[in-house]
DNA sequence: CGGTCGATTCGCT
DNA sequence: GCGAATCGACCGT
C-alpha cells in the first residue's frame, strides 16, 4: 500500500479500508467499520482550523493520529488528503491473529467484542499515543479483499450525525453498536 | 489558569 | 437505557 491511497477523499480512503488488514506486532485484524472526517465537518477535530493537535491532519498524508478519547481510550487514525484535513477513523475490525494476546489486554474472551469498537481496538492492539505522528507502514497495512459495503450516519458523536460517513460491512459479527 | 466538554466503554437498573 | 470514569485540548478571563 503505497501514500497514494491515502492522498484522497478521506470517504474514499474509509471505503477502500475495508477488507484491509491490519498487522502490528504480531496481532492481525481484518478492517469491517471506519470513519470520514475532513475539515468541512462540524465533528472533526480539524474544523474550525489548525492546532497543534490537528496540525497532522493539514500537513501529512498516511500519517496517524491517535487521540486519547474521555480521558481514557486512544482512537486510532490515518490522515487522508490534506487539503481538507481529512482522516479516518478505524472503528472495528475482525479478529485473525493473536487473539490471546487481543483477549489478555481486554480482560474478555468473546472474539466479537475484542475489536468492535474505536477505543477497544487500540487497547487490544496496544495503541497508545506513542504511535501519533507515525507513518501508516507501522500499521503494517495489506489489503486482502474488496468487501461489499454500506454507509451510516455516524455513531457517538454529538454534531453531523447524518452524514453518511460511516463506512461498514454489512452482517459482519464485528461491527461497533 | 479554571471551566467545559467529548469521534467511548462498561456496569448497573 | 443511563451515568460515571478521567484526561487534555481549547477558550475565555
Amino acid at each position: 500500500m503505497e501514500e497514494e491511497f491515502f492522498r484522497r477523499d478521506s470517504k474514499a480512503v474509509a471505503k477502500d479500508l475495508l477488507g484491509t488488514r491490519i498487522r502490528i506486532e504480531g496481532l492481525e485484524a481484518e478492517i469491517t467499520e471506519t470513519e470520514a472526517y475532513m475539515e468541512d465537518d462540524p465533528a472533526s477535530h480539524a474544523h474550525g482550523g489548525k492546532t497543534e493537535r490537528t496540525r497532522i491532519m493539514y500537513e501529512s498524508t498516511g500519517r496517524i493520529y491517535v487521540y486519547l478519547c474521555y480521558g481514557i481510550h486512544h482512537l486510532l487514525n490515518i490522515t487522508t488528503n490534506p487539503d481538507s484535513a481529512g482522516c479516518v477513523l478505524i472503528r472495528a475490525a475482525k479478529p485473525l491473529e493473536g487473539l490471546e494476546k487481543m483477549r489478555q489486554r481486554r480482560d474478555i474472551e468473546d472474539e466479537t467484542n475484542l475489536l468492535n469498537g474505536p477505543g477497544k481496538l487500540c487497547e487490544a492492539f496496544g495503541v497508545d499515543k506513542d504511535l501519533n505522528g507515525s507513518s501508516y507502514r507501522s500499521l503494517g497495512l495489506e489489503k486482502s479483499r474488496s468487501p461489499k459495503y454500506e454507509t451510516s450516519g455516524r455513531i457517538g458523536i454529538s454534531k453531523a450525525q447524518d452524514r453518511q460517513l460511516r463506512f461498514y460491512v454489512p452482517g459482519s459479527k464485528y461491527l461497533s453498536r
